[in-house]
DNA sequence: AAGAGGTTCAACCGCTATGTT
DNA sequence: AAACATAGCGGTTGAACCTCT
């Protein structure tokens, strides 16, 4: 016997949501709090499942979010996760403040990965493609010559984490967070990111990457205009008492 | 200008983990 | 302990968009 499915498939719609009814969605979302997904299109009158509703809240409308590519020094921090965690996109991602795992994983797989192998480095395993090539036959790629190559691992116990093995080591998460643990000494961009997570200079939204002015972190008010002016919702509508509402409704989970 | 091929990313699917009864 | 319900995760898909010829 399986699993009744999440949603009745009959009479659920499916594809590209609509203004109108992301509109429904965040009001309800914002009125109600994020509860028992499974009852929010009935409640919020939508005709799509709770789970579809539950994705376009997290990964599209929540009011946290920040929109755009990722810039250089989240790149490099998705880069080092995922050589240490793999493709666990929401480990990586609760580590980047606004950004979801489907945009992290999206971003992995259309940009980093080219990247990667652009300077000859294994996208799976973080190391250099050259190793495995000289391995098997013929080198088909060499080491970068650049002084960028700082994908590196830093050295454990002398076993380096395959990123791709998909099969989490045996007593994970602790191994997770031993391994995370261990690294951080190591690497001072790590160190700066795990050293404290409350006031990781991330979250704090004060902390100015040096490349750009531009590639600080806005505030999340900021990144909550594009919804303000959003064709259909009037910042009455919404409100900034809506923000609060929000956060009071996270802080309850 | 057009259409073929490539790229991007929002959304879906199926599975697992976790909580509840 | 078993069965079921729900949430969450990661892989995959497909439509829209972009670029090249």
């Amino acid at each position: 016997m399986g699993r009744q499915p999440c949603c009745d498939k009959l009479g659920v719609k499916k594809g590209p949501w609509t203004a109108e009814e992301d509109k429904k969605l965040i009001n309800f979302i914002l009125t109600n709090g994020q509860c028992c997904w499974r009852a929010v299109p009935k409640l919020a009158g939508l005709l799509r499942c709770g789970k579809s509703c539950r994705l376009r809240w997290t990964n599209y409308l929540r009011p946290d979010l920040k929109r755009g590519l990722l810039n250089e020094a989240e790149e490099q921090l998705v880069i080092d996760l995922h050589a240490r965690l793999g493709n666990r996109w929401s480990k990586i991602a609760a580590r980047l403040p606004g950004r979801t795992d489907n945009e992290i994983k999206n971003h992995w797989n259309t940009h980093i990965k080219k990247k990667l192998i652009k300077m000859g480095i294994d996208p799976v395993t973080h190391q250099p493609l050259h190793k495995k090539a000289s391995q098997g036959g013929s080198p088909s790629t060499s080491l970068p010559e650049s002084d960028d190559y700082r994908f590196q691992l830093p050295e454990t116990d002398g076993s380096v984490p395959t990123a791709e093995s998909s099969s989490p080591p045996e007593n994970f998460p602790n191994e997770e967070l031993q391994l995370l643990e261990n690294n951080v000494d190591n690497d001072p961009l790590m160190n700066c990111f795990w050293g404290d997570e409350v006031s990781s200079p991330l979250i704090d939204g004060s902390w100015k990457f040096p490349s750009t002015e531009d590639s600080r972190i806005p505030l999340w008010e900021e990144n909550y205009s594009w919804l303000v002016d959003y064709q259909e919702f009037g910042i009455e509508d919404l409100g900034y008492g809506c923000f609060e509402t929000t956060m009071e409704i996270s802080d309850r989970h």
